[in-house]
DNA sequence: CGGACTGTTGAAATATATCAATATTTGTGG
DNA sequence: CCACAAATATTGATATATTTCAACAGTCCG
């Protein structure tokens, strides 16, 4: 990115917004009218079923954008939910046109952050249907190692996970009960060792053998985008 | 949309190309490089995992775009392939950075059509962790009566339903045994009624009813899109 | 026509849910 | 900083949805 791209994402969101931890940011059936940049902390984006059952969707870390799905939609689809203390902001759907009219370069790479999204969320969809409970878990802890370590927040393949095993089960599709069991079965097999909220994993590889399908990486470079004024 | 708008959404695309049934159009691990416009016929998108068993984690219809998340990694996730004779049109990288560059209103609908897909993809997965097969098969039943209604391929609450039900097992991470008793229990209730490749829905209120998610009805006018020409 | 898919049904095996009881941790007010 | 209540984790026994294995019927297509 260049400077401009940077200066115009930073213009994007409005004030900065500090929340609590079990603060909801915004409620499934409210109308979207825009969406909020994770600055700092967990947020959790969740779903109420018909039997009353939640699922959790996705967990958003900072630098993510909470809530761009509800825009093409009459009332919010998803609960945001903050898991830790943390920041967002607002950006307002104005905000988002300014975006899209005048710098094209942010415009392709957000349209290009939205199918990064959907590859996480068919791989999730993929794992769900077909692989037992340990084998969704692994791709879980694994994703987490992932993304938390581009941001800097794991060390010696240690992590804090400011969630409670209801919430892995939630996000998985289990009962908490069999979440504990299964992590203990993990810790067992020395592939991770966990005591309160710091999960470690011991045996990357052995982890990786388990997990249905492989962490994605991007792309490190679009030769394609749009130079940030190329604008006809 | 304008006349502009569809103009240039209609120059995007490559020569129109026919594909048999059963043709892979793009294999999983091979460069996208772009992607490709679903004029007609029914695609399949499906992953393999490691445990060999395949996953399909999307139906596609004629309007859809396929192939797009991709783009965003060094090697495909997913193989398309058709289920019926169809045809598609290629759209390279480098049409979709002119479109980018030069008309803002398609790149904001663009980022929209993406938000959609996650949508379906996150209502997808919410069912499917925490909901019996019948009522799995009760929501895809009418996402396709819903999508497949507005391409004008629903009469009667009839549609032509092109897969096997090995397939729809692969779609709801269920095995074919099993979506045959989920049917055919269906069928008892008089929920639904198929003879060979048609299905019926006999009774649109108890198969909501049923569905652990509404089907979504996405806004009808984005009053903040771009107008066509307003570049900075 | 015949062979390969596809659909249908039964019986047995299994992963996960449910129910229940107890231990442990975490958060909070005094 | 402590004590206590509430939330969370842990484990066992039992129930259940779904898978697996298997056998056969139907149907499509060359």
């Amino acid at each position: 990115m260049t400077r401009r791209d940077i200066t115009d994402l930073q213009k994007l969101g409005g004030p900065v917004v500090s929340r609590q931890r079990g603060e909801v940011i915004s409620r499934e059936g409210q109308p979207a009218e825009g969406f909020h940049l994770l600055l700092d902390g967990w947020v959790s984006s969740s779903v109420r079923l018909r039997n009353g059952k939640r699922l959790i969707q996705k967990l958003h870390l900072p630098g993510d954008m909470l809530g761009t799905p509800s825009l093409t939609l009459p009332s919010a689809a998803d609960t945001l939910t903050a898991l830790t203390e943390g920041k967002t902001s607002f950006v307002s759907e104005v905000s988002l046109r300014k975006l899209f009219a005048s710098n094209p370069k942010l415009s392709a790479l957000f349209f290009m952050a939205a199918q990064l999204e959907r590859i996480t969320l068919m791989d999730a969809l993929a794992s769900a249907g077909r692989s037992s409970a340990l084998e969704n878990m692994a791709h879980l802890l694994l994703d987490l190692h992932g993304r938390l370590g581009a941001l800097g927040a794991v060390s010696n393949d240690s992590f804090y996970l400011p969630i409670t095993q209801e919430m892995i089960g939630d996000i998985l599709g289990i009962t908490a009960v069999h979440v504990n069991r299964v992590l203990r079965e993990m810790s067992r097999g020395g592939l991770v060792k966990f005591e309160g909220r710091t999960m470690c994993l011991l045996n990357l590889q052995k982890l990786r053998a388990r997990s249905p399908l492989p962490i994605r990486v991007p792309r490190s470079k679009l030769p394609w985008l749009p130079g940030a004024k190329a604008v006809a």
